[in-house]
DNA sequence: GTCTATACAGCGATAGAC
DNA sequence: GTCTATCGCTGTATAGAC
């Protein structure tokens, strides 16, 4: 918390938030445990407390660094992407490298279990999906005023439509490792607003 | 296992799996404990070990029953839904209705979990998956040949969006409880699957 | 700043009385 | 069929040595 985010693999801390956020992302908060990342990293549980109090700040402390990550991902695309489209492309992009690494989104995860999360995790979580809402519905209103992509409903709608379908598209996909099913069925959401007259994927 | 699909409510036997199977579905398999089930009933954990021998087997026969009851309904909608296109809003609606009592679908739940689950768990959830998969691609082939629904993509492709799209619309529509959002997600999803001519769902 | 030692609650599970 | 009693293990967490 009164860290800044720390560079992965540098001191004992950034190794324990590396190797803890795999563990997350692979078996869920309540499918890890302080024995489990001292064990990987050869230090006491002890040793781990001294860095993080409990287990409710460390995970605190992971939503933190991911959901910073993710951000500047974004402002990343913001910055280099040509049109609305590319972003969304850019976005899709972004899942894809987390599953590919065999993991669920780190918050899609903790979004599961969210009833048995503390108070600051389960608030960490929401704030999370809220600004990528935000995000989402952003680029989609650029898509329409720049021509890159074609709005069928409402804004909202459609946000909660491409975040819940690339969500739920890593869920069963990671069921047996098929990243080329989610490449699949991401496309497809991303054809649906496509323009008419680039509306096949197989004619670019 | 030997038994048959136990009537709600009817026996111990029953009344266990109700209240374990709200818990898996609100709170996750790593989420509850036998001890959790044993007090809510006011029986002892080793009441549960006569009934269920292991969390693994009350896991297990709580998947089979709510597949069970999942096919039994899909095989209701073949019955009784008049196109594909009504199939299809039924099948929205099994969503719709598990997400009102403010669970997630619990196959969806532990495909997050799935990398932690005993092995023929594993095996369940995907074979769930699978089994929903095959009926929505035969209802969107039966609905491009009826003529109620428009196929963009492949069936397969388009299947695996409708799924995903509903279980992560679930578990993010989850998070602050919101089922309003959740349905009208899950309209714009069959939106897009509508025929040109019924594409504006507010012209219903 | 990291470790040893320890606490204590909870877990899933079993044996055997009733 | 349900209980008491108990096991061995793991969970998170703490106090204090180094």
């Amino acid at each position: 918390m009164s860290e800044e985010v720390a560079a992965n693999g540098t001191g004992t801390t950034g190794r324990i938030l590396d190797v803890a956020e795999r563990m997350l992302q692979v078996r869920g908060y309540n499918g890890f445990s302080y024995g489990d990342v001292a064990t990987e990293l050869g230090i006491t549980r002890a040793a781990l407390h001294y860095h993080f109090p409990g287990k409710g700040e460390l995970g605190q402390a992971l939503i933190e660094r991911y959901a910073g990550r993710f951000s500047a991902a974004l402002t990343g695309l913001d910055a280099t992407a040509p049109d609305a489209a590319a972003k969304l492309r850019g976005y899709v992009g972004l899942y894809t490298d987390v599953l590919s690494a065999d993991r669920m989104c780190l918050c899609g995860m903790l979004a599961a279990e969210h009833r048995t999360l503390p108070d600051p995790l389960q608030q960490a979580v929401a704030d999370f999906f809220a600004s990528n809402t935000t995000w989402l519905r952003k680029v989609l209103r650029e898509g329409c005023a720049d021509g890159s992509l074609r709005c069928a409903g409402t804004v909202e709608d459609t946000a909660s439509m491409v975040l819940g379908g690339l969500e739920g598209g890593m869920l069963i996909a990671r069921l047996d490792g098929d990243v080329g099913r989610f490449t699949t069925t991401a496309r497809q959401l991303l054809a649906v607003l496509a323009p008419a007259e680039t509306k096949t994927p197989a004619a670019r």
